[in-house]
DNA sequence: CGGTAAGA
DNA sequence: TCTTACCGG
């Protein structure tokens, strides 16, 4: 049941920054998540969290994490997602019990009063939340920094603009899906301070000789976020049989078994809710005394904090313009 | 999602 | 060798 299973097929390659420049569609939810899992520290609540106990962990890790692109020549576009799609009653199922099991440990913790671990649970149970988004954009429209609102998924509408819009080299996510919605280029690892992952769609069907079809059968077998896969089916069984056999139904003819729904998930890799009527305008051109103030007398961010931050997109932005592809 | 231990 | 289940982040 994870997309995780594809790691074992993809192309991926190590690459240092210095090789790397272009625009980026960003996973918007994607990069916020993994920034405020990794970076952000649940031990540091203090930092994070207004005098009213909003917590907005996303104002410092934004600004944090945007000099990493600036610095390199790469132009983010963060893509939001739109309404939530195609969720099977299953998964919204699934959804309800893991938080569920989370808020039953929480009230545990909360009563063997292990304050820790119940800042740990309530990180974990908060994440993005409706001010987080929110915050985010502002932050970003402020910083002048591109924003595309995708009519559904963020990564679908990210991965086709990588494949149409030839200003878009790279999408910017950890998340496999972007192998089968055909994202010629993934980053992975964007957050990380260590070298970025770039994983390679069309030297991922070369390596296996199969479709891109064939590529999202052998993701469906495997199980996604959409269906649950075929029992003893990980990524080698589930290559072999698409090979084998041609496709998805063949597949499922030979076994003898059925998925949910299949023809429904496989169009929403293959041709999923995603616009072309977007624009944004990669001249970036940041109000940083505009930014610094809504951080820090909106919403009381300790100036310390951001200041390096904002030296350094100061720098990166004025020093090599970022407009230079336009 | 990554790592890993266990089992098939 | 491959899949699964679990945990910690």
């Amino acid at each position: 049941m994870g997309n995780a299973d594809l790691r074992q097929l993809a192309v991926i390659e190590e690459v240092g920054f210095d090789e790397l420049d272009g625009a980026v569609a960003v996973d918007a939810h994607n990069w916020l998540y993994k920034y405020l899992t990794t970076t952000v520290r649940f031990t540091r609540d203090d930092a994070y969290t207004t005098a009213d106990g909003t917590e907005v962990p996303n104002l410092i890790g934004v600004v944090r994490g945007l000099p990493k692109f600036f610095e390199n020549d790469l132009t983010p576009v963060f893509v939001f997602d739109g309404r939530v799609v195609g969720l099977k009653d299953e998964e919204v199922e699934s959804r309800r019990e893991e938080r569920e099991k989370r808020e039953a440990k929480l009230e545990e913790a909360r009563e063997a009063g292990d304050a820790l671990e119940v800042a740990r649970l309530d990180s974990q149970t908060q994440r993005l939340t409706d001010v987080i988004h929110e915050t985010t954009r502002e932050l970003l429209r402020l910083l002048d920094v591109p924003m595309i609102e995708a009519p559904a998924e963020g990564e679908a509408q990210a991965s086709h603009m990588a494949r149409t819009d030839e200003d878009v080299r790279y999408v910017g996510s950890d998340d496999y899906d972007c192998l089968l919605l055909g994202a010629p280029l993934t980053l992975r690892q964007l957050t990380s301070t260590g070298d970025v992952e770039r994983m390679d769609f069309e030297a991922t069907l070369a390596e296996h000789d199969v479709t891109w079809e064939q590529l999202v059968d052998v993701g469906i077998l495997c199980g996604t976020d959409f269906n649950d896969g075929l029992p003893g089916y990980g990524p080698k069984t589930a290559l072999k049989a698409v090979k084998e056999h041609g496709d998805l139904w063949a597949v499922l003819d030979d076994e003898d078994e059925y998925i949910d729904d299949a023809d429904r998930i496989r169009e929403l890799f293959l041709d999923p809710d995603v616009t072309d009527d977007y624009d944004y305008d990669d001249d970036v051109d940041p109000d940083l005394d505009a930014a610094r103030d809504y951080l820090v007398d909106d919403w009381g961010i300790a100036a310390d904090e951001i200041e390096r931050a904002f030296e350094r997109i100061e720098e990166s932005v004025t020093q090599t313009g970022l407009d230079r592809w336009t």
